[in-house]
DNA sequence: GGATGAACATTTTGTTCATTC
DNA sequence: GAATGAACAAAATGTTCATCC
């Protein structure tokens, strides 16, 4: 995984949504659509609802980086056949995923002391 | 000035630089590059540093929309003549600029109440 | 070189279309 | 309609160029 990098405002979108979907994959796997509804709802209650596209790119790219492999499965108790990707961690995850939790939380840390500096300076 | 919206991530960094360049003009006159060197200081400890056309374009715009206006004066203290642009409030400005600071309060509550809340998650 | 601004290029993000079951 | 993915469009941001004194 490209190391975190960025040395401008704040952290950007595609990185806080790996993130969140690497800790989710670790926890249980999943698929796409829901993946993108647990986290639109844990969001739900901040106004942000991240879209369908920018999950997808994040597992294919992660998918490419060797950290997720992808397993195609039939839906669950589902009469017809729909068919969907559900999403592993490889065995180089686990290394990977501190690697990126640590660098995401000095970044994370960054950006929360940016915006408190903020607060702090303009409503005193 | 167009209320701010974004049913969004987090923040933009124009709203983010206009609030603090509202905050600046309203304590002291300046112009386009002291206002960036200032800032620019500010963010150094957060790694952070807007560029100049960032600047320039929010100033334009804020003029545009009545609540700064422009002043060209030659630079002090300079042998040569070298022009700058100060900045001023407008009259219609300390009524905008409240409207424009109590939204983005609630804006930059929203991004920290965000980002805390995903230290916390995944983090502990 | 400092200052301003425009022009341009790229990155990031969001919307729509296509396909399958 | 749910799911996946690609294609496309727009917005946001960053870099370079032009000009003036």
């Amino acid at each position: 995984m490209d190391g975190y990098q960025n040395r401008g405002f704040l952290l950007k979108q595609k990185a806080f949504l790996k993130l969140h979907i690497l800790h989710k994959v670790e926890k249980k796997n999943g698929y796409g659509l829901q993946i993108l509804d647990e986290l639109r709802k844990e969001f739900k209650q901040f106004g942000y609802s991240p879209n369908h596209s920018d999950i997808y790119r994040i597992l294919q790219e992660l998918t490419k980086e060797g950290i997720l492999r992808r397993e195609k499965r039939l839906m669950d108790g589902n009469a017809e056949f729909q068919e969907i990707v559900v999403y592993h961690l490889t065995e180089k995850a686990p290394e990977a995923i501190v690697l990126y939790k640590k660098q995401m939380k000095v970044e994370l840390d960054r950006c929360i002391s940016l915006l408190n500096k903020t607060v702090h300076d303009i409503y005193g």
